[in-house]
DNA sequence: AATATATATGAAGATATGTTCATATGAATA
DNA sequence: TATTCATATGAACATATCTTCATATATATT
């Protein structure tokens, strides 16, 4: 895929309120889907049906323990990113 | 309005190919609309359409000469953040 | 094996988004 | 001021996206 689809993908995945929350829910400590869940207060189908559309793009990945999953965010520079644009946000005062 | 709400504006905004490709081409200097259509083979109108979103949204900035508008990067944290994200999808290969 | 718990997924409906078309606005110039 | 060039904008249409609902799949437990 070329880089630029690529940049595109990724920001297109964060460009939504319920992705972005995930994200930082898990930003720190990965968690369950049931977890996300409960926090996000949405249905089990919405979060999952997001957590498809994140992995999809990279941006996070999972791992089975048992009958759960747990999500993390797939690499540091995820978290880089989303600290950047909110310090860009944060230089913004009206918009 | 809320840090997290301008975020999510921000990734919704350079989240399309029209808007990120106008990004680009403005990122080292400012360029007008015939220019930036040219450059980019779409219709004026959309071109124009694109650019006010991205300036309602605090990533560009036009400035009027004689007839013409040239648009440029509101601040050099958008570059940033471009090529912060170029670069996360230059580490991840094949999605 | 049957049941319970956790998660994933397809289809459908509602809303959001992007482009086009037609036209309006703004500035320069004849 | 009439015309031309550059840009902006409203409406309409097509497509994309998000959520919900129903149900499937996977694992653990009885």
């Amino acid at each position: 895929m070329k880089k630029i689809e690529q940049s595109i993908n990724i920001f297109k995945a964060l460009g939504d309120r319920t992705r972005l929350l995930i994200v930082y829910s898990i930003m720190d400590e990965a968690k369950s889907v049931n977890v996300i869940t409960n926090e996000l207060k949405m249905t089990q189908s919405a979060i999952s049906h997001q957590l498809q559309v994140l992995k999809l793009n990279g941006i996070i990945k999972s791992e089975r323990k048992g009958k759960e999953v747990y999500y993390s965010l797939d690499d540091e520079h995820v978290k880089f990113i989303v600290q950047t644009v909110e310090s860009h946000a944060s230089h913004k005062s009206n918009e």
